[in-house]
DNA sequence: ATGTTC
């Protein structure tokens, strides 16, 4: 595949073909080289295909291949002859990260881990079909559906300083009439569950901070402990992506056709069924949104029995898996666009109405958890994010090994072994999810935050480092 | 990612 180095970190392939646009890769040598080891170059090519598309299409230094889009996938259409693809978003609508800061220390917490561990383990339903730590009915979840976050402020679950700290205030305006019956019965016992693969929850220690200023606006100092969520919209965002995709093959045939893969399809945004699945999708990230707040108290109970009162307020929480309204310039006009991240992080600078006003100096926090025996960062919005990437950076560290492939490398007891040498303390409702998950099967987090500093779409502000990681 | 191959 053709493929030019424009600058540092900076790929292009040439438009050719079908490509309305060319397409882009933001990595080094290094990352590069693990990113041709799958389809992803050609899964960005392909997105590049995408009507109305703006730009470029665009893949992050943790990218790899992926259902349509690549992980780490960037696309921004315009909204006259631009599609919405399910593809485009991931079958875990909304699926996210957040993080909370106490008021603990290291040392505080220091040889109390394994106790930490189970008392998180048994308060936060983990893995498959364990229940919800919140209970609802059917009103209630199409409440949650409607109003996200604002539900659990209205109903105890959450503080007014909980919404103030979260991406759209933990609420996108939708339709929740549109979310499938089937979904909803997944839903309605999984308000404040983990789920499973690559999903956990995780106490960490800050260990580096490299911008003091920035890191004062988020609250964050060295030694502070905080716990990191990382969960979506479980099985009902799942169902509803399903459905809308079967629904997306039936309608357009004649699209499906002339793809250059099939689970590139998309719907054109003015068609009903385009509206639909944005409502539907709108509602799912609603719904992911109070089940990390429904963590989030779970979380919140667990320190306070352990700890006596202590306090974990939201720094930030920021999803990583949907598409987005918004206005960006492109060749020196406003125009309104419907952005897809897959697996890519909004990283909005300071001076665009998406930022927090808490953080309206320093950007928006970016949280980009690195795999379990690895460091996790926070990064801040970077002004060139806005030319080079729709406002968006890297989700991750990003996957390098299957999940076969894990399993076939890799033993949970060892790996836990091997972890807990280095005081990082793992308790998991299977094994199977400690070898899919093993450090080894990751890239190297440390590679792409360097990319995305370097690049200045979202800059270095802390470092975090596992202590305890709870998983399905 | 997922009541993990409705």
């Amino acid at each position: 595949m053709e493929l030019e180095q424009l600058e540092e970190n900076i790929y292009q392939i040439p438009k050719t073909g079908e490509m309305n646009k060319p397409a882009r890769i933001y990595a080094n040598d290094k990352l590069l080289k693990e990113i041709k080891n799958d389809d992803t170059l050609q899964q960005v090519k392909n997105m590049a295909t995408l009507p109305g598309l703006e730009k470029f299409s665009i893949v992050m230094p943790d990218g790899h291949q992926g259902y349509g889009f690549p992980i780490g996938g960037v696309a921004a259409v315009n909204k006259e002859n631009g599609v919405i693809s399910p593809g485009g978003i991931g079958y875990d609508i909304n699926c996210g990260v957040r993080v909370l800061k106490t008021d603990l220390t290291y040392e505080e917490i220091k040889g109390k881990e394994q106790q930490l561990a189970n008392i998180l383990y048994n308060k936060v339903p983990c893995g498959l079909g364990k229940g919800g730590y919140i209970d609802v009915d059917e009103d209630e979840l199409d409440e949650i559906l409607d109003k996200g976050m604002e539900w659990m402020l209205e109903n105890d679950h959450a503080t007014e300083e909980d919404l103030k700290h979260c991406e759209e205030n933990g609420r996108l305006k939708c339709d929740p009439n549109k979310v499938p019956s089937d979904a909803k019965k997944r839903g309605i016992k999984q308000v404040g569950s983990l789920g499973s693969g690559n999903h956990f929850l995780e106490v960490q220690r800050v260990e580096n901070v490299f911008n003091e200023e920035k890191a004062e606006a988020y609250g964050l100092e060295e030694e502070q402990i905080l716990v990191m969520i990382h969960s979506g919209s479980r099985g009902l965002g799942h169902q509803t992506c399903t459905e809308y995709l079967r629904e997306f093959e039936k309608n357009y045939p004649e699209i499906v056709e002339n793809l250059p893969e099939k689970e590139l399809i998309y719907a054109p945004l003015g068609d009903d069924l385009a509206q639909d699945y944005k409502n539907a999708m709108f509602a799912a990230a609603n719904f992911a949104w109070a089940n990390r707040q429904g963590i989030t108290q779970a979380v919140r109970e667990s320190l306070d029995t352990l700890f006596g009162d202590t306090e974990a307020e939201l720094v930030y929480d920021v999803c990583h898996n949907i598409a987005k309204e918004e206005t960006h310039e492109v060749d020196g006009e406003e125009k309104e666009l419907l952005v897809h991240r897959k697996g890519a992080t909004r990283a909005m600078p300071s001076g665009r109405p998406e930022v927090p006003e808490a953080y309206s100096e320093a950007g928006q926090p970016v949280l980009l958890p690195g795999s379990m025996g690895t460091s996790s960062y926070i990064l801040s919005g970077g002004q060139k994010s806005l030319e080079l990437s729709f406002g968006s950076t890297a989700h991750g560290a990003g996957r390098l090994k299957s999940r076969t492939q894990s399993k076939k490398d890799y033993r949970a007891a060892d790996v836990q072994r091997e972890l807990k040498r280095d005081q990082i303390f793992v308790k998991a409702a299977s094994g199977e999810t400690i070898e899919e998950e093993a450090p080894g099967s990751y890239k190297d987090i440390d590679e792409v935050i360097k990319v995305s500093d370097e690049l200045g779409i979202g800059e270095k502000v802390v470092q975090m480092r596992p202590i305890v990681n709870v998983k399905g």
